[in-house]
RNA sequence: GCGAAAGUGGCGGAAUUGGCAGACGCGCUGGACUUAGGAUCCAGUGGCCCAAAGCCGUGUGGGUUCGAGUCCCACCUUUCGCACCA
């Protein structure tokens, strides 16, 4: 094949340097890396040089010192006990990072700490009859160490726990500064309610109309609570978002839908037996000369005065309380349904009175509880009409022209943009719909009937928990002054311990006397204590402010140090928290900002969500899960004794028997060889199917890099005699590999920054075992270099072994120069017509316009610089190759 | 249903701005060294073909272009997110 055969010519020009010699039988097999005399043992170095960072301290730093400062963190895990290699992946991605950064000069700060409250704590506690506690404490021990047995840097100094007072004193101080500005309130709604947990939850925690965490069907029931007054910050919340360039796309969608930002119009329709008007919602004012019905949520305020005198009240009654009780999930699957009022309501447009509904698809949460009905325009509207038998009119047509007959309809016709046009409106007839919009708001604000609005999905963060392992709100009731805050000179308050878990009714918090039982901090009169705690994503909507000063008992913050660390430059997390804490760290944020605490409105710059980690489970016929132990494999088909398996390759789980624990990998090849494998699998922030079987390449590649820097600091390398140059090409391969490494460490590209990487090795190698020619050693420590991030253990023992003093983790991260990454030479093939016309080498610099003219003028060519470095393939009609060196 | 992302060898995945498709690695095949090798090293490895020559190849069908994995249109598939939000 023409283009192989080009290749090889081009990979064998001389001067190319390091080229293997061909031939099987001619191969001769160098021995200045084989045999080896030192092997790469990972297991004797790894701990050695874990213990020598730590005594150093290399990874403290003083907060109060000057320097170029950079906020590195990864979210702060729940101490859930033992790590798996796919939770490696996060940790061992940040400290990549970290310690490039570091490498590039800058004073990183990269802290870690305990997100120790929770549920599974609870329950582990009434499981094996102990507390949550010492039981969470010791996961974190457990913990620390793993993220020690992978090299991980972080500054301990900082480290905090949240199920600590001194931690979630400063938490019920934030509430009782949250309740002074009345964005912390009790109140009466419906909620989630978790049959299973026992406790309430936040909408964002319901998914699939199920508990998050325990996937129980969650309740509606009508409760009182605490809230946050997220709402508040709805606008800000959506608008910042614009301002968050380096955050992923699909992030800010996710928030972006999650608020739900509608423009609309509030509207007035009276209703005359009721003296009063009722006000709906609508993001389609334009349509409301078609809006042919209203219809209320069961749950409306003004039903039960619409129905009083309905000679079916009792039916009606009855549906309502039925709606009322049934989940979300349910609502939506049983269809929609509705009831006829017997009222009407008068369309202030048209002026005609229209029946007023009851329907189970309009949700009490949303806009006013009120809809006005456009069915021809509208598909759930449609859909209600034609199962009711309501009237239908259009008023919206396509800008084509086209006439449209409301009996013709099979769907409702929504022209949302510019392609409608109002029909049969009064004084908006052949606007636009965005024009009619605009229009309409308009008239309906001269008329004072309603207003242009803007309405939010997003709800109130409900905030209470009935649960003991997290933070005791701080509130007093008192039957004389009713709600009153716990004084901010005596927090904490503090969650006693001597309380016994049973896993019994509720809450053990609301049991234990002591606890409850207290002075009204206003009047002195016996009084309760709140014993509902606070939802844990409280605790991590802030805590990266508290690792700048984790020790102080005076305030939760300083404000100067925090201004000059913060926002965190790059935030490392896994996807699942796009909504949740993101959102509520965002929200806290800015209500810190507005309290004058923060000079900034934005916690995290740049955001990095980093992909699971997959791995094949196996499933028996009845669905439960089989350890990997017993299967077997036949005709490359899983099974257990003779029972046939099934494969599913998902996230790895206890449950599903598919994780792969690091220690035996370790122990096998290394923490470096699990870190090189993790994050030269797959892009980062792609799903990755972990392969047993590929760590071995990773382990390879370090064993090469080993025995390479053993034959160098032996002598056997050219370095002995220190004399002489290092092939042209191993010096342009190490400025193009700092070149590429650099860029792609900025960009987080990792998998391909290792295989540079691999590349880079290979051709010192090749060098090196073809009795090298020079100063071999210069690239082969700039390699160790650019490797450390991601084989820290190793490099660092290679680099002491050359007879390096300091870490090469406190080096500088080597600077690529341009003028050397480029080729000396460059082969420019010609192809005329589909065919190999002919090839000039040219020495690169000198690559300009006219060189080719001559040659092959007058002919049409097709002509390229073969090497990718210096110029692309040019097209010339005809007449002139025109190549320029970029 | 709505929204977003993605489809490239046996597998994970490469491929600035359209310019040598399959880098790097796993696996596989052959070899070296070995008492042995599931260690290590060397070579080969997209498909058709004994091989060469040649032809075909980035989900499918069109289009733009000298040139398309990349750009445009339509479709198919998968994954993820939202899901009666008026």
């Amino acid at each position: 094949m023409e283009r192989r055969r080009l290749r090889r010519l081009v990979r064998r020009r001389p001067g190319g340097g390091g080229v293997s010699p061909p031939g099987a039988s001619g191969r001769t097999h160098t021995p200045a890396i084989l045999p080896l005399p030192m092997q790469y043992l990972p297991n004797d170095i790894e701990p050695k040089w874990q213990k020598k960072w730590a005594d150093a301290r290399v990874s403290e730093i003083d907060v109060t010192a000057p320097g170029d400062k950079l906020y590195m963190l990864n979210m702060f895990p729940y101490p859930s006990g033992d790590l798996h290699v796919g939770h490696g992946r996060n940790y061992i991605l940040g400290d990549a990072v970290y310690r490039y950064f570091r490498m590039q000069g800058r004073a990183a700060l990269n802290p870690m700490g305990w997100d120790a409250f929770g549920l599974p704590a609870e329950n582990a506690a009434i499981k094996n009859q102990t507390h949550p506690r010492p039981w969470t404490l010791a996961n974190i021990e457990r913990m620390k160490k793993q993220f020690a047995r992978w090299g991980i840097l972080y500054d301990w100094s900082k480290e905090i726990a949240s199920c600590e007072p001194e931690y979630y004193k400063w938490n019920q101080w934030l509430f009782l500064q949250l309740y002074k500005r009345g964005l912390a309130y009790r109140g009466t709604a419906p909620v989630n309610w978790c049959p299973q947990d026992q406790t309430v939850l936040a909408n964002e925690q319901v998914v699939d109309g199920r508990c998050e965490r325990c996937r129980a069907l969650v309740e509606q029931r009508e409760l009182s609570q605490w809230f946050l007054k997220i709402t508040d910050y709805a606008d800000r919340l959506d608008a910042g978002l614009d301002t968050l360039e380096h955050w992923p796309e699909k992030v800010k969608l996710m928030q972006r839908n999650w608020i739900g930002k509608s423009l609309g119009a509030d509207v007035d329709f009276q209703v005359p037996v009721l003296g009063k008007a009722l006000r709906v919602f609508t993001t389609r004012p334009d349509t409301i000369y078609g809006a042919t019905f209203m219809v209320l949520a069961p749950e409306h305020p003004d039903v039960p005065v619409l129905i009083g005198d309905h000679p079916d009240r009792e039916e009606i009654e009855g549906w309502i309380t039925t709606v009322r009780n049934q989940s979300a999930l349910e609502r939506q699957e049983s269809g929609k349904e509705g009831r006829f009022t017997g009222k009407y309501a008068v369309n202030p447009f048209t002026e005609t009175e229209i029946p007023i509904w009851l329907g189970n698809f309009v949700l009490p949460q949303y806009g006013t509880g009120a809809i006005m009905s456009v069915p021809a325009h509208d598909q759930r509207d449609f859909e209600f009409a034609k199962q009711y038998g309501l009237p239908m009119r259009i008023v919206v047509g396509p800008a084509s022209g086209v006439w449209l007959d409301v009996n013709d309809l099979a769907e409702a016709f929504t022209f949302k943009d510019e392609t409608g046009v109002s029909v049969d409106s009064g004084p908006i007839t052949e606007l636009t719909v965005p024009k009619a919009i605009e229009k309409i708001i308009e008239i309906i604000e001269e008329k004072g009937i309603g207003k242009g609005t803007v309405r939010y999905r997003l709800r109130d963060w409900l905030i209470s928990r009935q649960r003991y392992w997290g933070t005791p709100i701080p509130m007093i009731y008192c039957e004389q002054c009713g709600l009153v805050p716990v004084p901010e000179e005596q927090l904490p308050v503090e969650l006693p311990l001597d309380v016994p878990f049973t896993g019994r009714q509720g809450n053990p918090l609301a049991k234990h006397e002591a606890f409850v039982n207290v002075a009204c901090p206003q009047c002195n009169a016996p009084a309760r204590r709140e014993t509902d705690t606070m939802d844990t994503f409280v605790d991590s909507s802030w805590y990266f402010l508290r690792f700048i000063t984790p020790d102080d008992s005076t305030k939760i913050f300083d404000s100067a140090l925090v201004d000059r660390w913060l926002p965190v430059d790059q935030y490392i997390g896994g996807i699942e928290h796009a909504i949740l804490h993101l959102l509520y760290a965002r929200f806290i944020t800015c209500t810190l900002h507005d309290m004058g605490l923060l000079n900034f409105e934005e916690p995290f710059t740049r955001l990095f969500n980093q992909g699971v980690i997959t791995k094949e489970g196996y499933q028996d016929a009845s669905g439960s899960w089989v350890s990997p132990r017993e299967v077997e494999w036949r005709d490359g088909k899983p099974f257990r004794g003779e029972e046939p398996l099934t494969a599913e390759v998902t996230k790895m789980s206890k449950s599903r028997l598919n994780v792969v624990p690091p220690d035996e990998l370790i122990a096998k090849f290394g923490a470096d060889t699990e870190r090189v494998y993790t994050l030269f699998i797959a892009p980062p922030e792609k799903e990755a199917a972990w392969s047993d079987e590929g760590v071995i390449g990773a382990y390879r590649f370090l064993g090469r890099v080993w025995h390479m820097g053993v034959a160098l600091a032996e002598g056997r390398g050219p370095r002995a005699e220190g004399r002489g140059e290092a092939p042209a090409a191993v010096v342009r391969k190490m400025h193009q590999t700092i070149d590429a490494v650099t860029g792609r460490m900025e960009r987080f590209e990792f998998n391909t920054a290792i295989s540079a990487l691999m590349e880079f090795s290979n051709t010192l190698g090749e060098a090196v075992n073809a009795g090298g020619g020079g100063e071999l050693r210069e690239a082969y420590e700039a390699l160790l270099k650019l490797l450390h991030p991601f084989a820290p253990h190793a490099t660092e023992e290679l680099w002491e072994m050359l007879g390096n003093e300091a870490f090469v983790l406190t080096t500088q991260w080597p600077v690529a120069d341009r003028a050397l990454m480029q080729e000396d030479s460059v082969t420019i093939a010609v192809q005329v017509n589909g065919k190999l016309r002919g090839q000039v080498e040219v020495p690169a610099p000198a690559v300009e316009a006219t060189v080719f003219e001559a040659v092959f003028a007058n002919e049409k060519i097709r002509a390229w610089v073969t090497d990718k470095q210096i110029v692309k393939q040019i097209y010339v009609p005809g007449k002139l190759v025109n190549l320029v060196v970029k």
